[in-house]
DNA sequence: GTCGCCATTGTGGAATACCGCATACGTGGA
DNA sequence: TCCACGTATGCGGTATTCCACAATGGCGAC
């Protein structure tokens, strides 16, 4: 399930195969759901791809599937479908961080491209998180002691200046310095700057 | 005209008039155009506030008039104001990077409401462009070789292999570094590296 | 209890950064 | 022409970093 998918959300069973029929013909991989509710229940923060989903289902409507999956911190790129025009809604959807919001009757061109554009927003989404990933996880492996150490290191301190902060002696600090940068596998203060202002920029 | 201003950008006197009156009783500094022409002409990159624009309007239309300018770098947050619904129209100009799109008729509150907040936004940007200008305003002072210095210190390099690369003296360097941080209005290269990172990222 | 991890401190020395002062050359403006 | 500025270099001294090695006490896991 870690591989990118397109997730097909409409409680019409003929609309669900025409999509993925669709998309398969372009090599995308597909999912269908018959409702936002089983969608929800499945979804898994690891899932990658982006989702098709329609606005008018029984039970749950698209949008309020849409604002329960905001609510968890789903970040797939969704792409709405609706049968009648409804300029409100669309802003409410865009303005929310929905990828876009198309009516019917749409061609099959136009779902394929923004398919494709949605699946290439959260690979390269994906990037960035892996980066930031990354950092956080060299993060990890920092002792509370050598956080507080880091942090002074940031603000541009000398060792002696950070030892008297934390009453301990330069020595230890310069220990402390010493393993910080090789658990975050930087060489120097600056590396390490500009590692973490990736991770909070 | 370094006042944040609502723009109102109408053809039909009426509306102009209107909505004029309506943002000033909310104590909003206002500005009226007949046409999106006269606006382009008069636009200056640094005005501040938000523009309020009609979509259909003879001669250019309001989307072309949020083209030209984007096209030209205007950032200020524009929100479009049309008569009849329609959903392509709408997604296109919000992907675009429009405020809002709201459909006639509307509210003096959802207007007003409306402003405040491209306002806010155009405020916040405002604040943000600040810090990056003085930023940049500090790079300026730089010569070129003290970028070229700068640059290399920002890839944690020692003032040694610093002056290999550039082929003179680590004195030099020194020296360079030295003028370096003056200028930059910090204390090491961990600040300069945090100040830099703020201007990229 | 023993082992490993963490925080702490220490020694000593090599490498590097930081600072003020002085000098020199070329270019462009007053 | 003289002055300001950018670039470049050097000296001497102090402060700081970086490194390898060694050691102690506390704490939780096996």
């Amino acid at each position: 399930m870690n591989q990118a998918c397109a997730h097909i959300i409409d409680d019409d069973e003929a609309i669900r195969d025409a999509l993925q029929w669709l998309l398969k013909t372009r090599a995308v991989a597909c999912r269908t759901w018959d409702s936002g509710e089983a969608f929800l229940e499945a979804w898994q923060p690891s899932w990658r791809g982006c989702i098709v989903l329609d606005i008018r289902m029984h039970g749950m409507s698209g949008l309020e599937c849409f604002d329960a999956l905001l609510a968890r911190g789903c970040e797939l790129p969704v792409i709405f479908i609706t049968g009648h025009g409804d300029v409100p809604m669309a802003v409410a959807a865009l303005k929310k961080g929905a990828f876009h919001f198309i009516e019917k009757p749409f061609t099959d061109h136009d779902l394929e491209d923004l398919v494709e554009k949605a699946l290439a927003l959260d690979a390269e989404r994906q990037r960035a998180a892996a980066n930031r990933d990354n950092i956080e996880a060299h993060l990890a492996t920092l002792t509370q002691r050598e956080r507080e150490v880091m942090d002074l290191i940031l603000e541009g301190k000398y060792n002696k200046v950070i030892a008297d902060q934390l009453s301990i002696s330069m020595r230890t600090v310069e220990a402390h310095r010493s393993r910080i940068f090789d658990k975050m596998a930087v060489r120097s203060a600056v590396e390490l700057a500009q590692m973490l202002t990736v991770l909070r920029g």
